[in-house]
DNA sequence: AACTATTTATAAGA
DNA sequence: TTCTTATAAATAGTT
């Protein structure tokens, strides 16, 4: 338009074609801010390179979220579109998949059978009586690692307590707490023998040691041999 | 621009005021669709007048949407607002959820049981074998109803056939099925009498008649009465 | 919508 | 990028 007429086509020259950009940039935003003004009205202008760089012109007193709304409304067109009805569709699904899934606990737990079919009803008695078993086996392994750690345990205590007792020896004194006997602690679980003081004085001859800690998990280890009763 | 310079104010005519707004909107889609082609870059305009009319300019080759997802991604600014962060949000803890409730499937089969507490394990353990005998006590009541109602399908049976036979007889035909005696389908299933005989001749019996419908839901009963053996 | 005097935009060069 | 400037293009006011 200026120094001679040239065709509306790609300008080849990258630089020429960068200049050209910023130019005609500035111009439309120029003339877009003209018409905002003379006649009242409001304009979005979006613009991306071919370099991937974004500008934008937007009349005052409106924001571009403003400005979409306003298109969605005028226009039809739901922009959200992919995203947003994706998005709700999957919320759909996943509610139904946990509402599925809820239910399938609940029948698990005994609830809900009247919807269930006379073969489901036998797969699930069958599927839970395994799991019960599979369940009681694990117990049963968990009950049995948990009485090899306390022989261990009670073996460190009891070789404490022997050179605890050894010092008391040495020195004349009244061991005081002297009640129990070396090597008896290794059956004091499970199979209490007769000769055996009661429950009490043992859990006071572990806190006699000032190294064996005295804390909650040892604590609920005791608690839990009870069960082995 | 012409025929005299004018300045840069709301146009207050309202003729005058739509007449520019068209005339000068044409020059900037016009202007924006050059820059497109001759910079190879792409341009989104929209524009409200003032009498809320709403019009666009998109460059070819792109779609609004898309421009809008540029733009977001290019500007940091979510468009789409606090609801789309709201449904990810919502999104995100549901497949937690799921995924919570399929573990404790599991684990109500038998599996993944590592993990669980000593504690646990024991109500795991008595909630599954609770379970397991409701469930053993719907499937006895189900037999129970199914037993009822095949007793009463039977009687009905009889009926029909009882009125064959004395039409039969009445015609001096040869029943040709006649293999079973009044009185007798009440006890055939779960305690067949010796003089019974096989499954099959019954079978047929029922096929004989044309009032009772001979569908899959019939024949699911009797293959369910077979578990009844 | 068409015309046209005039302003404005801008291509090319610096 | 910015400035300059010759010239193309846009457009205000008119018809």
């Amino acid at each position: 338009m200026a120094r001679g007429k040239i065709q509306i086509k790609k300008i080849e020259n990258s630089t020429n074609r960068q200049v050209t950009y910023s130019k005609r940039r500035n111009g439309l935003f120029k003339k877009a801010s003209e018409l905002t003004v003379l006649c009242d009205a409001k304009v979005s202008i979006i613009m991306v390179s071919c370099t991937d760089k974004l500008h934008e012109y937007i009349s005052p007193s409106i924001t571009t979220k403003q400005f979409f709304d306003q298109y969605q409304k005028a226009s039809g067109i739901d922009l959200w579109n992919s995203h947003y009805e994706k998005m709700q569709e999957e919320l759909r699904q996943l509610k139904e998949v946990n509402k599925n899934l809820r239910r399938q606990i609940r029948q698990r737990l005994g609830d809900c059978l009247e919807h269930l079919g006379f073969e489901e009803l036998l797969d699930l008695e069958k599927e839970s009586q395994e799991a019960v078993y599979i369940i009681r086996e694990r117990k049963l392994k968990v009950i049995g690692n948990k009485v090899e750690t306390s022989k261990k345990k009670v073996r460190s205590a009891q070789d404490v307590y022997k050179k605890l007792m050894h010092q008391f020896d040495i020195r004349g004194e009244d061991p005081q707490y002297g009640l129990i006997e070396d090597g008896e602690y290794e059956t004091v679980y499970g199979y209490p023998p007769p000769q055996m003081g009661g429950a009490p004085p043992r859990i006071l001859t572990l806190r006699l040691q000032p190294n064996y800690p005295n804390n909650l998990h040892a604590a609920s280890d005791l608690t839990t041999y009870a069960l082995l009763g």
